[in-house]
RNA sequence: GGUUCCGUAGCUCAGUUGGAUAGAGCAACAGCCUUCUAAGCUGUGGGUCUUGGGUUCGAAUCCCAACGGGAUCACCA
């Protein structure tokens, strides 16, 4: 049930049966910790229809719930806030309700299909921190949605083509030497990564003796003979031609090769992918057809723009004088066919905020184009992973790489897993998964937990933290629920079929309760909001006022058999919906660690 | 300059449609393991919510302006 809805029409009666009102606002709250109470009315808003003041009114209208309310025990008013307090036989029934739903925080099925894009690589590099950011949102976005009912496709658009993959492979080529994965040991992204900072360098030689020579360095930049070069190979690419058409294939196998591997370390997968070099040429007929209807406009080289300065933004050019297709030609026939082919309801995009003028065009073309779904795209637009130094820079260096963080966040893990003796007794593959899943969950929680729009931070000399408002912290306290199942199942305790409404709770129980029962909003605003921040505040939340709970009472040695039932019964909930909360995130949580 | 996002404790971050005395974690300090896992629990100190106006019973939250910072404004993707 909802209890705020639930609360709110008590309300309205009380106001309508005291002072004869039908129409009138009514605000409820969460109470906060520091007063008494479950739920919060505020009177002040009601004033004008009591004609009293807020005491007068908060306590006639408490007195008339209460009176007339079963479910309502206690009020009592501070300042203008009248603080309800719940019975202890109605929070019973709502662990009733949690206990018996096996699919809690879970909503019906929408009938709605929203598909979700991210990670979208290039092929010319291995994957890096900020790639994690986007890999890590676009998946718990994905889990998210999916709880909230919809239908979710995840898709991700490799960018396999273009002139920045021929820089690999010319520099390959040149330099190589036949160099494969399997020959050099590297991971295949980071073979070819290699070769493209291999080009660069040699690239950069060129234009320094050039402009040495006496070249402007716009011109030297340009003429450079690698730059012909690499030119030269994209249009033979582009032409088909079968050597380089094999040499694009093969590097890009090493990269996929690659790629997989991270994904796999990360958690990550795709219901679909898309490459480029297999979309790059849609949407031409899209412009075409915007050019006839007088949407665009042709330059005198033949180029197709639109004007946005009504706008307020400026022109955008949508096809060369040549006749290709940029970067926007084939977002717009991407997006069509999308749209079309898998009946869509919604597209989010999972980019960087670098390209937030991309997408607000995007957009705004499709609207003028008289597409009424350009209005359910969304732009899921986050923030950059930023450095103590600064911005990652990949020619300073700087630029913190996705496997090795993520080894590193494992053997860190590892490390301090056997300082604390966590993993005595463990088999070498138990010790693994517990290592990678605490690791990631670490990494995961750490990038999840800011609000995708800002800018984040990331120390990797500090690395992440275990202790505090960590995944590690949450996955420590569903791995402690799980060992106290584990001893009462040994002992032979039956607590499943324990009474949890006939029983006596403490202050305490009744706070897990009345946080577990707010586990589907949070589901439900993370999906409204695109935010699997909420629900890591969420589970933080909750894990932190088990642990409380915890300390202060014991669960196995309660005396009272029916208290000691639901307390295991308490416990078990708690763990699930600290197990579903993750898994929304993409976080695995230990039984042991 | 245009567009857009952001500015909260020493640091990293929360703060749901405007509500009570602005919260966590880290760092610092003081306690708690013969008791279900101390990756835990309890406590102390730490704030002009960038600044100035406005809206109202009430503003970190909404509006305006200023200041500071990020992103972007390519016949690159």
């Amino acid at each position: 049930m909802n209890i705020e809805n639930f609360l709110l029409q008590q309300a309205q009666a009380a106001v309508s049966a005291l002072y004869g009102v039908d129409t009138f606002p009514v605000q409820i709250q969460k109470t906060r910790k520091e007063f008494e109470g479950d739920y919060t009315l505020v009177v002040f808003p009601l004033l004008k229809i009591s004609h009293k003041g807020p005491e007068q009114t908060g306590n006639e209208i408490g007195q008339w719930l209460v009176d007339n309310v079963a479910e309502i025990a206690a009020f009592n008013v501070i300042k203008g806030f009248l603080n309800l307090s719940l019975s202890g036989a109605f929070w019973g029934e709502r662990f009733a309700e949690i206990a018996a739903n096996n699919r809690f925080g879970f909503a019906e099925p929408t009938g709605r299909t929203i598909m979700v894009e991210y990670s979208s690589p290039n092929t010319n590099k291995p994957l890096h921190l900020g790639h994690i950011r986007n890999n890590l949102l676009g998946y718990s976005v994905a889990q998210i949605l999916a709880a909230n009912g919809h239908r979710v496709l995840k898709v991700n658009l490799v960018n396999d083509r273009g002139i920045h993959i021929c820089k690999s492979m010319l520099a390959w080529k040149l330099f190589g030497e036949g160099e494969t994965p399997a020959s050099s040991g590297m991971k295949g992204d980071h073979l070819v990564g290699k070769y493209y900072v291999e080009f660069d360098k040699h690239y950069k030689a060129q234009v320094k003796e050039l402009v040495a020579g006496g070249m402007d360095e716009e011109e030297a930049k340009h003429k450079a003979p690698l730059m012909q070069q690499a030119q030269e190979m994209l249009r033979k690419w582009e032409a088909k031609d079968p050597e380089v058409y094999r040499l694009w294939q093969m590097m890009n196998g090493w990269v996929y090769d690659g790629f997989d591997v991270t994904y796999k370390a990360l958690g990550v997968d795709f219901d679909k992918v898309y490459y480029e070099s297999q979309t790059y040429l849609l949407g031409k007929s899209l412009v075409e057809d915007g050019l006839k209807r007088g949407i665009f406009f042709r330059k005198e080289d033949g180029s197709v723009w639109i004007d946005l300065q009504a706008d307020g933004l400026d022109q955008k050019l949508l096809l060369r004088g040549d006749g290709t297709s940029v970067y926007m030609t084939q977002d717009l026939g991407t997006a069509l066919r999308r749209f079309e082919e898998n009946q869509l309801d919604e597209m989010i995009y999972v980019v960087g905020n670098e390209q937030n003028y991309h997408f607000q065009v995007l957009k705004l073309i499709l609207g003028k184009l008289g597409y009424s779904w350009a209005d359910h795209i969304y732009h899921l637009s986050y923030g950059m992973v930023e450095l103590p130094e600064g911005k990652m820079k990949s020619r300073e260096g700087t630029v913190v790489d996705a496997d090795d963080l993520i080894a590193d966040m494992v053997a860190t893990a590892r490390e301090m897993s056997q300082e604390l003796g966590k993993l005595d007794g463990c088999s070498v593959e138990e010790a693994d998964a517990i290592s990678h899943m605490v690791g990631l969950g670490a990494l995961k929680y750490f990038i999840l937990k800011v609000d995708p729009r800002k800018t984040m931070l990331f120390d990797p000399r500090e690395s992440i933290d275990f202790n505090g408002n960590t995944g590690p912290f949450i996955q420590y306290t569903h791995a402690r629920i799980r060992s106290i199942l584990r001893k009462a199942a040994e002992a032979g305790i039956n607590y499943a079929q324990g009474d949890v409404k006939g029983v006596e709770y403490l202050p305490e129980e009744i706070t897990l309760i009345k946080q577990m029962t707010d586990f589907p909003a949070v589901v439900r605003a993370a999906g409204e909001n695109f935010s699997p921040s909420l629900i890591a505040a969420y589970v933080y939340d909750l894990a932190k006022s088990y642990n409380s709970y915890y300390h202060d009472h014991s669960i196995l040695k309660e005396e009272n058999e029916a208290v000691r039932k639901m307390r295991l019964r308490l416990c078990e909930e708690v763990a699930r919906i600290i197990a579903t909360g993750m898994k929304l995130l993409g976080i695995e949580v230990p039984e042991r660690m």
